[in-house]
RNA sequence: GGGCGAGUGGCGGAAUUGGUAUACGCGGCGGACUUAAAAUCCGCUGGCCUUAACAGCCUUGAGGGUUCGAGUCCCUCCUCGCCCACCA
């Protein structure tokens, strides 16, 4: 007998497959499409681990599942292959990013291919190409002739390290997301994206998509809506004389205006001269000075609030109240306007502040008895109650509604307006690097900033020796004379090119467009095509991408909708945020801890890719973290084996009239399981189920009691449902068991309800709840037969034997229970 | 501090609408095969009491509640994970 030797048959199959092109989408509309992404990798040198397989796994279960059940599945694959990694790889070592890239692609599509992978590669792309990125600058030109794309010199974060500033979503913790070093802040001249002009429409259209409720929340979050109120202010010295100057304040809490006892704005308030004194100056600077030197960092450890008195005074628009105003660094510059009004009385900082600076506070709202000390740094924050302080005819009025009086006065009096304000910032997307797509940009004298018409895109990135950015906030663009000199497009006169590259994810921006029409040279893909083949229906990813790709993605989505490109405003239908893979001891895998896990070294062990990815859907939910087994990666090859051991032990010898009906049942009772398991994407059930069957299958052969044909046919229904999991040793058993063509393009089966009716019940008896017994009935028995039975069982008449039964419970089917008391 | 999610055997995890808790796998124990081992096949495996079986009692983070019946629903609490975090 042939034993199961994953080695003997994978890299058989692998190149069969490729060279039958079975997986090759076309736009054939007699079947239903269905697009099934995962986001396409950064082709790094290392090898991928355990970890990321899942998440191919997974969208290569759902995209053969869809095949077999006859959809027309695109399933397609490509690199995202701009970016640092592969600069700063170019810088150490000295090949270029080109060569690097296009190494490590051979390598990464290599181990994708010996996992299994039903890829369509016909439509491979490659963000660092420049048939590709010539329409990633298309875009970013569609984006700055709409008004989207803008330059504007402001404080941006800057990594030191990376020497590149970075976008808000790229900062975490005040840390680079790339380096982990911390950042800085650098005055520099900078293109951003408008995606604030989508913020409503980002967070409202959240609404018809079918994400976690987790990803959701964290982009609306992220967006940070809030709805409130813009408060102006006059300022004036201590005695109220007014000196002319106006500011603006924002607020959610209109109720507490009553109450502000001061005035505070951030260290980099523009108009701060404006609201300082001239005795005060001096302090006010050194002030700025010195927070201004803070990293994010260090400024959030600054708990102690600190701050100092400008000297001037503002007027409290809604009651007359002079209020101090002060500048101190827990104010952020870039919320709302950069001052705040303060209220020691509901808000925790301001208390903080207030106490620290010796600033009286006022509370408007009716407080429990435990925070009613207003020199403890306690606040009753809760958003509603009974309002005080304020006056007639507010004072005793539920406070919102106080607010909205309030309010609405203000509001006639010109001093109050609605405003909604956002914690998303637009995007960043200028890079002082190398290795991405070149702004198609031409700065001239006297036009400005003039787009690269489009027959001269794309704007190709020249190749360099050195890569090293220079750090004085360009990029190494800029040292490239035949680059950066040209002519100006509208006057012809000389005029320079933009030097920065754009943020890698510009090209992840609109990528899984392009896999509708990967190799079109007249625009960035056919709508016909693109009508076809989108939304993604499932787009499989981690987590990690909440705040940035998905949000950037379904801005573009946006724009293109707007620009009339494509007909839906959400690119991606259903999105999969699978769980982690952590080393056995629970800890992250990573290179750098050595404690990954390589399938190509699974693969070399024996296991075969195909074991590998029944671990990889079995080890639990694919939307929960899981610990890697090396113990359970056994456990799934010796199932495969199984499987393998009972096609080569298939004899096809005379039975006779045997009766099939155990066997039938039992398959059939897999195929629904396992269909309805894996449209609720509960793999790891399905693979239960399956080796039910398989445990089931050794169990009937050893009796020895079936008709040969009905095993065949189950033993072939058994490679169907493998083959989404298992793709090679299904190919392989289709075959051994004489099947035509592909079992990957065969129909997926069907349960036979005919072989699922029992004639049998089992019914369980409980007393007052606790299960006594159980019944096997026929199943023609009437309740009545059955509970008189059950009464009678001998391991339930003594709990029932001499007592009253005050009710009987029957769920047809499946219990009986005996109330008695 | 805010948001989201999770607590079930030695371990990963199963449990339709509230209806036989612990499927399936790992690990462990025993058996068959073998000169022997590996591999393979078969059986047992939540806890307590019991020589053992039968029977019984207990058990889904803790405590209460609703119900004939709760892992599942409600309330209170505890623990852990992830994300955001001075956003006024």
């Amino acid at each position: 007998m042939q034993r199961y030797n994953p080695k003997d048959i994978e890299p058989k199959w692998q190149q069969q497959w490729a060279e039958s092109k079975i997986y090759e989408a076309t736009e054939d509309a007699t079947k239903p499409k269905k697009y099934i992404l995962e986001y396409f990798p950064y082709p790094s040198g290392a090898a991928m681990h355990v970890g990321h397989v899942r998440n191919y796994t997974i969208g290569d279960v759902l995209a053969r599942f869809n095949r077999q059940r006859g959809y027309n599945v695109l399933h397609p694959m490509g690199w995202d292959a701009f970016g640092l990694p592969a600069e700063n790889y170019a810088i150490k070592t000295g090949i270029s990013p080109r060569q690097a890239i296009d190494q490590n692609t051979t390598k990464f599509k290599a181990q994708l291919t010996q996992m299994g992978f039903s890829y369509d590669w016909s439509r491979e792309i490659d963000s660092t190409d420049p048939a590709y990125y010539r329409w990633t600058q298309w875009f970013f030109l569609m984006l700055f002739r709409r008004g989207l794309a803008y330059q504007q010199e402001s404080l941006q974060w800057w990594c030191p390290v990376d020497k590149t500033v970075l976008a808000n979503e790229q900062v975490e913790n005040g840390h680079c997301w790339r380096c982990g070093s911390e950042v800085e802040k650098k005055a520099l001249k900078q293109w951003f994206f408008k995606i604030t002009d989508y913020a409503d429409r980002l967070s409202e259209d959240l609404d018809n998509v079918n994400w976690s409720d987790s990803i959701k929340s964290m982009q609306r979050n992220w967006i940070g809506r809030s709805n409130g109120a813009e408060i102006s202010w006059q300022v004036c010295d201590k005695e109220g004389h007014e000196t002319g100057v106006s500011f603006d304040t924002f607020t959610t809490r209109k109720d507490t205006i009553p109450g502000v006892t001061f005035i505070v704005v951030a260290p980099e308030y523009e108009r701060l001269d404006e609201l300082t004194a001239d005795d005060h100056h001096a302090r006010v600077h050194s002030y700025r000075q010195d927070a201004l030197r803070l990293t994010d960092v260090q400024r959030q450890e600054d708990k102690a609030k600190s701050g100092v008195f400008t000297g001037r005074y503002a007027k409290n628009p809604f009651n007359g109240d002079i209020v101090p105003i002060y500048i101190a660094n827990y104010v952020l510059a870039g919320y709302g306007t950069g001052a705040v009004m303060g209220m020691g009385g509901h808000d925790e900082r301001d208390r903080e502040f207030s106490l620290r600076h010796d600033i009286p506070v006022k509370i408007t709202t009716e407080v429990p008895e435990e925070y009613q000390d207003l020199s403890s740094t306690k606040v009753w924050a809760a958003k509603q109650g009974k309002q005080i302080n304020s006056g007639a005819p507010y004072d005793g009025m539920e406070n919102l509604d106080a607010g909205r009086l309030i309010f609405e006065k203000m509001a006639a009096a010109g001093t109050a307006r609605d405003k909604t304000n956002y914690k998303m910032r637009d995007w960043l997307i200028s890079r002082q690097r190398y290795w991405g797509a070149p702004i198609p940009i031409i700065h001239c004298e006297k036009d400005g900033p003039v787009a690269v018409p489009d027959d001269q895109l794309p704007v190709v990135l020249p190749e360099l020796d050195t890569f090293e950015p220079s750090g004085d906030g360009r990029s190494p663009l800029a040292r490239v004379p035949e680059f950066v000199n040209t002519t100006c497009p509208k006057c012809g006169g000389p005029a320079e090119r933009e030097t920065d590259t754009m943020d890698g994810f510009a090209c992840s921006s609109w990528y899984f467009l392009r896999f509708a029409d990967p190799h079109n040279n007249d625009q960035p893909f056919d709508a016909d095509k693109a009508k076809f083949w989108l939304p993604v229906d499932d787009y499989i990813g981690g987590a990690e991408h909440a705040v940035m790709h998905l949000l950037y993605a379904r801005m573009w989505t946006k724009v293109m909708y707007d620009e009339g490109m494509i007909d839906f405003v959400e690119p991606f239908t259903t999105l999969r945020n699978q769980g982690m893979i952590l080393a056995p001891d629970g800890a992250k895998m990573s290179k750098s801890k050595g404690n990954t896990i390589e399938p190509g070294v699974l693969i070399d062990q024996g296991y075969g890719a195909d074991a590998i990815r029944i671990m990889e859907m079995f080890i639990g939910p694919w939307n929960q973290a899981a610990n890697w087994s090396v113990e359970g990666m056994g456990g799934a090859y010796r199932f495969l084996q199984r499987v393998w051991t009972l096609v080569q032990e298939f004899t096809d010898r005379e039975r006779g009239e045997a009766d099939s009906s155990e066997l039938l049942r039992a398959c059939h009772k897999a195929i629904k399981k396992i269909t309805s398991d894996i449209e609720a994407l509960n793999f790891n059930t399905a693979i239960a189920s399956l080796m039910e069957l398989t445990n089931e299958l050794f169990k009937l052969k050893a009796a020895d009691n079936y008709a040969a044909a009905a095993w065949q046919d189950t033993l072939v229904t058994v490679t169907q449902l493998l083959a989404p999991f298992a793709p090679h040793i299904a190919e392989e058993l289709w075959q051994q068991l004489n099947q035509d063509g592909s079992v990957h393009t065969s129909d997926w089966p069907v349960a036979n309800d005919r072989y699922l009716v029992d004639d049998t019940l089992r019914v369980a008896v409980q007393v007052n709840g606790k299960l006594r017994g159980e019944l096997q009935v026929a199943v023609s028995t009437t309740e009545d037969e059955i509970v008189a039975l059950a009464q009678a069982d001998p391991k339930v008449a003594p709990h029932v034997a001499g007592k009253q039964i005050r009710k009987t419970v029957y769920v047809p089917g499946r219990l009986v229970n005996f109330v008695v008391g």
